[in-house]
DNA sequence: AGTAAGATCCAC
DNA sequence: TGGATCTTACTT
């Protein structure tokens, strides 16, 4: 298994074509000197409003630019950590051309290296260290606002962190399917905008979002 | 100004 | 099933 530094241009592309190139790569994170490792093993791609083949009335970005999600119109590359429901730093990997919105929220890893930091932040173990967006946001030690926008191309040190995104080999078993827990029409099939890597046991178990399932019954 | 909901997780 | 806890968007 080679694993190779991603570059700006391996994330200058729309988030539901990236998306799937990031299973089976590392988020590799260093708190004040401690080091985590992390195999993305589930992700969900997000547009902005008319990004893209299709529009996405899921994404933070649908409304357009705000100060919140400025990150993700920004330069491909770096990391759009944003706060979920007052409690859970998650993180995206922002791709997409400067000034367009997307990114692609890393929703599940496993832990490659550090694992006694990764418990001790987590609270959890074994497959549920870092299952689920809010957990794996807490044991990569990246947090909102402060490491909002950090670049994971040059791993440039912010607020004592720095972060790096290396590549694998494209995954042979992908699977894929609506996004977890996104309202409405935008969390249904019509959206099969989740990645995960079949049958892993990190990637956190799926649930409809408010409406969504009533949606897709719609759509039947 | 008030309120409802949110790309979540945990305990009851 | 509800609470934690903060931000955004929509209503009065």
């Amino acid at each position: 298994m080679t694993l190779r530094r991603a570059t700006r241009g391996d994330l200058d592309a729309l988030p539901l074509e990236v998306a799937p190139r990031l299973l089976g790569g590392e988020l590799r994170t260093v708190v004040a000197g401690v080091g985590v490792r992390l195999r993305i093993t589930e992700v969900e791609a997000y547009h902005g409003q008319g990004t893209g083949e299709l529009a996405d009335p899921g994404s933070h970005a649908r409304m357009g630019r705000t100060a919140r999600n400025a990150t993700m119109w920004g330069e491909p590359g770096h990391l759009y950590v944003y706060l979920s429901h007052g409690i859970h730093s998650c993180v995206n990997v922002v791709c997409a051309p400067d000034g367009i919105a997307g990114g692609v929220l890393l929703r599940a890893g496993s832990v490659v290296e550090g694992t006694d930091a990764a418990i001790a932040r987590s609270g959890r173990a074994g497959r549920d260290l870092a299952r689920g967006p809010g957990r794996f946001g807490q044991v990569s030690g990246l947090r909102h606002p402060v490491h909002d926008g950090i670049d994971a191309i040059t791993g440039a040190e912010l607020h004592d962190v720095s972060a790096e995104l290396w590549l694998a080999q494209p995954v042979e078993r992908v699977a894929t399917g609506p996004r977890v827990g996104v309202a409405g029409h935008a969390g249904t099939h019509a959206f099969p905008w989740r990645f995960w890597i079949e049958g892993d046991p990190s990637v956190s178990p799926f649930r409809w979002g408010r409406g969504a399932a009533d949606a897709q019954a719609m759509l039947d």
